[in-house]
DNA sequence: TTCCGACAGTGGGGTCGCAAT
DNA sequence: ATTGCGACCCCACTATCGGAA
């Protein structure tokens, strides 16, 4: 099939809001398709390339400048065939050759052509249809259940995979797809509540309440002595960390599938800084830094599967396999009982808790409402330093914050002014974003290609989870996750929070 | 007819490895 | 040695469609 088609068809993706609507134009795609050409299809209309790692951004995009043909020529294979010479040039050095290849790419392809597979390698199609509606679209184009092309995706971790054999398998092949102890499963996630109590209270019975920890997902599955770790994104980083292997090796299963988190310890057992825990974690070369693995939940244990089983028969057994490794957690349908484990979680250090119902089943990739995370929020009153032009469906209005805290003693700048310690788009609604459109022109410095620089008269009152130590930020500060809460018109800059007072959460 | 679950979009900070400077 | 880029950890929130109630 030429790639024409295929952006043809996204273009008419994007054109309509209708999810049905997509879906119907994407499923007409699908039937098309040779069976050689349904996984390097499915990686574009995901814009997550079959080839995973290109070595491609927007940096090197930009720096081309070829040419595109006129016509139509390149098929869905040739381009894959160029994104696995990309792929292969990746981490081999050269530039050039990346670039030499993109630039035959982009000549080849028609301005529409380029266009659509800039944005596949980018990772970016925004056409209102990833592997939600796309999971729709394979199953209507090939006459399946959703839900079973839904669950064979989940447990393959493979959406590819399983489009091409929901098109060209049987009804029973798709069926069979399950749990493989070595391949990865999508995992399970969480929605947020306000508080334990809320949580507890939502859940309508009885909860496991669980400390939740600041670090990293890990999926680790394993055969024997053969033992692998996966990231969240299902990344094999085993050779990354020889000392979970070694935890799993102890524990008392033969052939096992654990869902759970690794972060590193201090001196005195205390969680480290995310910050400490990602160095270690993302490191190639083992560190002076410790890993430990905590599992909250078990999916397969010696030929048994269990994700179908309540989560408090999985806990059961996990309390038998994990041992020392075992998140704690208490079961409860307590809510003063989940507040006062929250408190305990907070006290030794960690995020929060996770509140489960405990008749719930894994519900691999799916953000359910089944498990509930509780963190603190604090909030902070800043004030808007600059404000960046958004793009997509933001295009042409005021979006992106920058927040400054006040320095009443110019320990970072001027005496009385304002340090900034991080940027926020998130909280705003459409009435929001009108506002600031209109508002912040009014009080404008001066301004840059990207943003607008205003006087520091604006109170906004920002939620964040905590501060990170920063090399980005003067004040050595950086807000994370930030969110608006809300503009604070009956507040003036000098009644904005300092500086001091944000560094005084870097320490405890 | 109204409600609400699921999705997609819009980006945030920090960390690494790697190649170019 | 330093810097810039790309990938990937962590992540919150709003708007919207369409099926569920």
């Amino acid at each position: 099939m030429l790639l024409n088609e295929v952006v043809a068809a996204t273009e008419a993706v994007g054109a309509t809001p209708s999810r049905l609507a997509k879906i119907a134009a994407l499923a007409a795609l699908l039937r098309g398709l040779d069976p050689g050409e349904v996984r390097p299809a499915i990686g574009f209309l995901t814009a997550s390339p079959r080839q995973g790692r290109l070595g491609v951004g927007w940096r090197s995009l930009s720096a081309l400048e070829t040419p595109h043909a006129a016509g139509p020529s390149l098929t869905i294979l040739d381009v894959d065939a160029a994104l696995d010479r990309l792929a292969a040039a990746d981490g081999q050095g050269s530039v050039a050759a990346r670039r030499g290849e993109l630039t035959l790419l982009s000549e080849r392809a028609t301005s529409a052509e380029w266009d659509f597979v800039a944005r596949v390698m980018l990772g970016e199609l925004r056409t209102g249809a990833l592997e939600g509606v796309l999971l729709d679209a394979i199953a209507k184009a090939a006459e399946r259940d959703a839900s079973a092309v839904r669950r064979a995706a989940m447990l393959s971790g493979d959406l590819g995979a399983t489009a091409e054999l929901a098109l060209t398998g049987s009804a029973d092949e798709l069926e069979a797809v399950g749990l493989v102890v070595g391949r990865p499963v999508m995992p399970m996630l969480a929605s947020t509540a306000g508080s334990a109590t809320e949580a507890v209270q939502a859940l309508g019975g009885t909860a496991s309440v669980e400390y939740k920890l600041d670090g990293a997902r890990i999926q680790v599955h394993r055969d024997g002595d053969d033992v692998r770790v996966y990231t969240r994104s299902l990344a094999d980083i085993t050779h990354r960390v020889p000392e979970i292997v070694e935890a799993v090796r102890e524990l008392p299963a033969e052939r096992v599938i654990l869902d759970g988190e690794t972060l590193s310890l201090d001196e005195d057992g205390g969680p480290r800084p995310f910050q400490d825990t990602m160095a270690r974690f993302g490191s190639e070369s083992g560190a002076a830094v410790v890993l430990r693995p905590w599992f909250f939940d078990i999916l397969h244990l010696d030929g048994r599967d269990l994700l179908d089983e309540p989560l408090s028969t999985r806990l059961e057994v996990l309390e038998r396999v994990a041992g020392a490794s075992r998140m704690p957690g208490i079961v409860t349908d307590d809510a003063d009982r989940a507040e006062e484990f929250s408190r305990e979680a907070l006290a030794a250090g960690h995020e929060g808790v996770m509140v489960k119902g405990v008749e719930s089943a894994y519900a691999a990739g799916r953000r359910g409402k089944s498990w509930l995370k509780v963190k603190p929020v604090l909030t902070f009153d800043l004030v808007v330093l600059a404000v960046e032009w958004g793009s997509g469906r933001r295009t042409g209005q005021l979006s992106n914050l920058h927040l400054g805290a006040r320095d009443p003693e110019g320990a970072y700048g001027e005496p009385g002014g304002f340090v900034m310690v991080g940027k926020t788009f998130k909280g705003l609604t459409d009435a929001l974003l009108r506002w600031q459109t209109e508002h912040f022109p009014t009080i404008e410095t001066h301004r840059s290609s990207s943003a607008v620089h205003v006087r520091p008269e604006t109170v906004v009152e920002i939620a964040i989870d905590g501060v990170q130590r920063s090399t980005r930020y003067p004040g050595g500060v950086a807000l994370r996750f930030a969110r608006v809460k809300g503009y604070r018109p009956d507040k003036s800059p000098g009644d904005a929070d300092t500086i001091g007072s944000l560094r005084t959460l870097l320490r405890g």
